[in-house]
DNA sequence: AGGTCGGCCTGGCAGC
DNA sequence: TGCTGCCAGGCCGACC
C-alpha cells in the first residue's frame, strides 16, 4: 500500500521530470477518478498550465499549477504512476501529457481519486480537515502524540492509521512502528506512560526514513515510477511475517484484527493490553 | 464527539 | 480442473 515513504518515493522520482514544465494534455479514461468532478471539467481546468512544484502531503501528490490551482492525486491501495512506460499499462486510468514525457495512473481497484482545489487557502482548509501533523515536521514528538492521543480509548493502532491525528502512516509503518515502540497494537491510544510516546514517536520517524531509504515496500502492486520494485519489504521485522520467528526473541510472530484490518505483532516484545470488560 | 462499521473495487487465492 | 466466494485495505460517510 503507498504510505507516506512510497508517496515521497515517487514524488522524488517524479518531481525533475514535471516542475518547470507543463501539462500539456490530460486524458482520463476513468470517470471515477475525477468524481465527484466530470473529467471534462478537470481536463479543462489543468490543460496547458505550468507545473511549479510537486509537492506530498501525507499520501497526497500536491501538483502546484500556476495560479495557484492544486490537482491533487491519491494513490489509495493499488494506484501506481508510471512515466513513459513502452505502452499503455494495464488499469490505465488517466494519461498526462508533458513535455516530452507521458505519464500513467495505473489502478486495477480504481480506488485512486484526482481532485482539483483552487486556491492556496482552500488548499490548507482541504488538508486541515482530513490531515494532522506530518511525521517529520520539528512538532512532532512524544509530548504532541501524547498530547493529541490524551483520553483516546480506541486501539493506539487504529489512532496512527487516522489521518487526522498522524499523516501518511499506514498499515504497514504502523505495524513496524509499533513493534520497534514494544507497544501492543490494541493498547487505549491514551494509555501509554510518557516514556513510550516518546519511543513511539521516534520509531514512527525511524521507520518512515528507513522506508524512504529503501524507496518504499512493493508488497503487492506499488512500482516505482519505471516499474522497479522498492525494498523495504525486505526489512520488515513483523508486518506479513506471521508464524515467522521474531527477530528480538525467536518467538513467532502473531497475527491479529485491529479495527478491520490485519495486524502483525510479537506477543513477548510487545506487552499484552489491559484485558475489557 | 469518539468509535465502529459498511461500501467502494477487483485480483488472487482458499476451498470444495 | 474449474467454479464460487471471500479477503485485502485507505478513506469516507452513516450511525450510535
Amino acid at each position: 500500500m503507498p504510505e507516506l515513504p512510497e508517496v515521497e518515493t515517487i514524488r522524488g522520482q517524479l518531481a525533475p521530470f514535471v516542475e518547470g514544465t507543463r501539462i500539456n494534455e490530460i486524458e482520463i479514461f476513468d470517470p471515477r477518478w475525477a468524481a465527484p468532478l466530470e473529467p471534462q471539467a478537470l481536463v479543462d481546468a489543468v490543460r496547458g498550465r505550468a507545473v511549479r512544484r510537486l509537492a506530498r502531503r501525507g499520501k497526497y501528490f500536491d501538483w502546484q499549477l500556476e495560479d495557484e490551482l492544486h490537482l491533487l492525486m491519491h494513490l489509495r491501495m493499488t494506484g501506481t504512476l508510471l512515466l513513459d512506460p513502452p505502452q499503455r499499462p494495464p488499469y490505465a486510468r488517466v494519461r498526462v501529457a508533458l513535455d516530452g514525457h507521458e505519464l500513467y495512473f495505473s489502478d486495477p481497484r480504481r480506488f485512486g481519486t484526482g481532485e482539483l482545489v483552487a486556491g492556496d487557502a482552500a488548499l490548507a482548509r482541504f488538508f486541515a480537515a482530513r490531515l494532522g501533523v506530518e511525521p517529520f515536521d520539528e512538532r512532532f514528538d512524544g509530548a504532541l502524540l501524547r498530547e493529541l492521543a490524551r483520553g483516546r480509548r480506541g486501539p493506539i493502532k487504529s489512532f496512527l492509521l487516522d489521518q487526522r491525528n498522524i499523516a501518511g502512516i499506514g498499515n504497514i509503518y504502523a505495524d513496524e512502528a509499533l513493534f520497534r515502540a514494544h507497544v501492543h497494537p490494541l493498547r487505549p491510544a491514551g494509555s501509554l506512560r510518557p516514556k513510550h510516546y516518546a519511543l513511539l514517536a521516534q520509531a514512527i520517524r525511524e521507520v518512515l526514513a528507513d522506508g524512504i531509504d529503501a524507496q518504499g515496500a512493493s508488497i503487492d502492486d506499488f512500482r516505482h515510477l519505471d516499474g522497479a520494485r522498492g525494498s523495504f519489504q525486505d526489512r520488515f521485522l513483523v508486518h506479513r511475517r506471521e508464524g515467522e520467528p521474531c527477530p528480538v526473541c525467536g518467538r513467532p510472530i502473531s497475527k491479529i484484527v485491529v479495527g478491520g484490518r490485519g495486524t502483525y505483532l510479537c506477543r513477548h516484545c510487545q506487552p499484552v493490553p489491559r484485558r475489557r470488560s
